[in-house]
DNA sequence: TTGAAAGCGCTAACAA
DNA sequence: TTGTTAGCGCTTTCAA
C-alpha cells in the first residue's frame, strides 16, 4: 500500500516542544495529560510552543505504553444494500454515538460484508486501533465471538445471541429489544378488543432472531392459534402486502392481524384496502418498531409496537464503560410498550 | 475512560512467539510480514506457535516504526438525520470500500455532527490513526482542511470545494460529478425536444455547491430565461412539489421543466398530475441523480441525468493511492449522461 | 515540581 | 538465511 500523497515527513515530537521550550519531556508530558503538578507558567509556555510547533501527540506511541485508544468499533453488516437506508439503525447508531462522545471516546464505523472483509475486520479489531467493539449482525459460526473472545476485546453484541452447538455466544453481553414481549402485547391488545381470527404476517423467522422471537410472542398469547393465520414474510413492505393477500386468501375471515414490522404494515394495509376490508372495522392491525415517518403516514395511523432505540444504543455503549455494570455477561432485554393510533 | 471489561492484560508478543519456536525476534517479523528469506520449516515452526498462542500483532508498535497502519478514514456529516436514507451515499460508499479493500486497507467511517465531534476527530486523524482520509461534507471554514493540512494527512475531498476569502482548499484532491455540465445535457435536451418555457426547480444554491452548479448548467444553455421560471427548493420531495405548484401558479404556460433532484422531481410530477398536466406531453421533466427506485417508479419512468456514483467512490480511494496519479492536487469531475426514460 | 532513565512491541539496518 | 542492535515517540516509575 502506496499513498500518492506523502504524509508529512517529519511532524514535531514530544521531544522537539521539550527542548523549545527548555524543559524535559516528561514535563511536555505531565502537560498534555493535564497533570496537575506542573507549574502554571510553565504549562503555559509549553502550551505556546506546542500550538506553535502545531505539535500532535502520536497516538501509537501512547498506545503502546497506556493501551488505550480512546476509540470504540462499531461493527455492522450491511445486507442487501439495507442497512444504510435503515431508520431503525439510523437512530441506534446516533445513541451509541452520543454516548460514547461522552465517553470521550470516538466512534468508528467498520462494514463486515463480503467474505474478505472478515480477516481484514479481525486483524483490525486483534490489533489494538480499538478499545472495544460494538457488533451487530453476527452470522451464527462466523468466528467473531471466538475471535474478540481469543484477543480479549471488550465488546457487546446487538441482538439476541443465534446458538448453535458449540458457540460460547452468552459469555459476552448482549443488547436487544423485547421482541417476544413486545409481540405478546400487541396481541393482547388484538385480543382485548374481541378480535377471535387474529392472523400475523412474520418476519425472516428462521435468519432473523427477532423474526423468531415476534413469532414466538404471538404463539405465546394464542397457543392454538390455526397454521393457516401464519404467513411468513421478509421484513419488506412488499413481502408484507403478499403476506396479506396470501392470508386473505386462505381466511377471507380473519378480523386481526399482528404484522411483525411496520414496514410490512403498511403493505399490509394497502392489500386490506385493496381487498375492501376496513380497518380497523373489519380487520385490526398492529405493526412493531413504531418507525417516525411510517407509523403516521399509513392510512389510518398505524398502532405499533415502540422500541427505545436511541435508549438502546446509549446503553450499549454504556455497557463498554460503566464500572457498575454486570459482573458476569448478561443478556439486556429491553421494554416496548403499545402505541395507540388508527389501526387497531 | 474506564472500560468495565478490561481487555486481556497479556497478550502474547513477538518476543513469546521467538522465545517458544527458538529463532530471534527477527525472524518471526519476517514470518509475519511475508518476507521471502526465510527457511520454509522454520517459517512452518514459527506460524504453528502464533497460532498455538494465539498471536496478534500489536499495531501500534508496529506504527510506531512504519509509519503505516492500513486505515483510511471516511468522515461524513449526518445533517437532519438524512445521510443514511440516502441512497447516493450509500452507493458511494460501497464503491469507496471497495476500492479500499482492494488495496488491503481498512475504511473506517468517522461522524461528523456536532460542534464537539470537531476536536476529538481531529484529534483522531491527527494522532496517527489512519493512513489518509475521504472527507465529505466539509463546513466553509470550519478548519478541517487547514488541520490536514498541518498534520500532513493525505487526503481526497468529496464535492467542489466551496471556497470563501482565505480558503485554500485547492491544495487538495477533490472529485465531484459534473453537475453543471449534467445539467446543461438535461436542458439542452429539453430545447432539442422543441420546449421554449423551461423552467427550473433548484437545490439550496446558497448551501451546497452542487445545487449552484446545477442552476449554472441551466443557466448556460438559457441565459436569458426568465427569473419567474426558477424556484428554488431543498432537494426534498415535498419541496419539490411545492415548488412545481408556485411555478406553474407564476407561469400556467411553462412546457418544460429540469428539477435538480430525483427526489423533487417526483414532487413535482405530482403535482403536475394533480393540476392536470399531462407529461411529457404538456410538460416535459428531466430530473437529477438517477437514483434507482425513484426513477422507475415515478408515473411517467423519469428521464434523468445518470452519475457513476460507484465509479467516483472508487475513484475517491484511487487517488490515495495511485502513484501514477496527478502530482498537483487537482479536481476531478466525473461525467454524466442522459438516461431517457418516459417524462421527456 | 521537575528530570533521568527504562521500556512498551515492533521493524530495519547491519553483521554474521 | 538468521541474529543483534538500535530506535520509533511516548508514559511512568524513581530520584532529585
Amino acid at each position: 500500500m502506496v499513498l500518492t500523497q506523502r504524509p508529512n515527513p517529519r511532524r514535531p515530537t514530544l521531544q522537539d516542544v521539550a527542548r523549545r521550550s527548555g524543559v524535559s519531556k516528561s514535563t511536555v508530558s505531565r502537560v498534555i495529560n493535564d497533570e496537575p503538578k506542573v507549574r502554571a507558567e510553565v504549562a503555559d509556555r509549553v502550551r505556546e510552543v506546542i500550538s506553535e510547533l502545531g505539535y500532535v501527540p502520536n497516538q501509537a506511541a501512547r498506545q503502546l505504553v497506556t493501551h488505550r485508544t480512546h476509540a470504540i468499533a462499531v461493527v455492522v453488516t450491511e445486507p442487501d444494500n439495507r442497512l444504510f437506508l435503515d431508520p431503525f439503525f439510523d437512530c441506534l447508531l446516533r445513541g451509541i454515538r452520543r454516548e460514547l462522545a461522552q465517553h470521550g471516546a470516538q466512534a468508528v464505523l467498520l462494514f463486515l460484508d463480503e467474505a474478505d472483509d472478515y480477516p481484514r475486520v479481525a486483524d483490525y479489531l486483534g490489533g489494538g486501533h480499538v478499545d472495544g467493539a460494538i457488533v451487530f449482525s453476527l452470522r451464527p459460526g462466523d468466528g467473531l465471538h471466538e475471535m474478540i473472545d481469543r484477543i480479549g476485546l471488550p465488546a457487546v453484541f446487538g441482538g439476541r445471541p443465534l446458538l448453535r452447538d458449540g458457540d460460547r455466544a452468552h459469555r459476552h453481553a448482549h443488547v436487544d429489544g423485547d421482541n417476544r414481549g413486545g409481540a405478546r402485547q400487541a396481541v393482547q391488545h388484538l385480543v382485548s378488543l374481541g378480535r377471535t381470527r387474529i392472523a400475523t404476517v412474520t418476519g425472516p423467522y428462521d435468519q432473523e432472531t427477532s423474526a423468531a422471537d415476534r413469532l414466538a410472542g404471538y404463539r405465546d398469547v394464542l397457543p392454538d392459534a390455526p397454521p393457516d393465520l401464519t404467513e411468513r414474510a421478509d421484513y419488506t413492505r412488499q413481502a408484507g402486502a403478499d403476506a396479506m393477500a396470501a392470508l386473505l386468501g386462505r381466511r377471507p375471515d380473519l378480523d386481526a392481524a399482528f404484522v411483525a414490522s411496520d414496514l410490512m404494515a403498511s403493505g399490509a394495509l394497502q392489500t386490506l384496502r385493496a381487498h375492501g376490508r376496513r380497518v380497523p372495522e373489519d380487520v385490526a392491525v398492529v405493526g412493531f418498531d413504531d418507525l417516525t415517518g411510517i407509523t403516521e403516514s399509513t392510512d389510518p395511523p398505524l398502532t405499533t409496537i415502540h422500541q427505545d432505540v436511541d435508549g438502546m444504543g446509549r446503553l450499549m455503549a454504556r455497557l463498554l464503560f460503566d464500572a457498575e455494570r454486570i459482573k458476569a455477561p448478561a443478556t439486556v432485554v429491553v421494554p416496548t410498550r403499545l402505541v395507540l393510533r388508527g389501526s387497531a
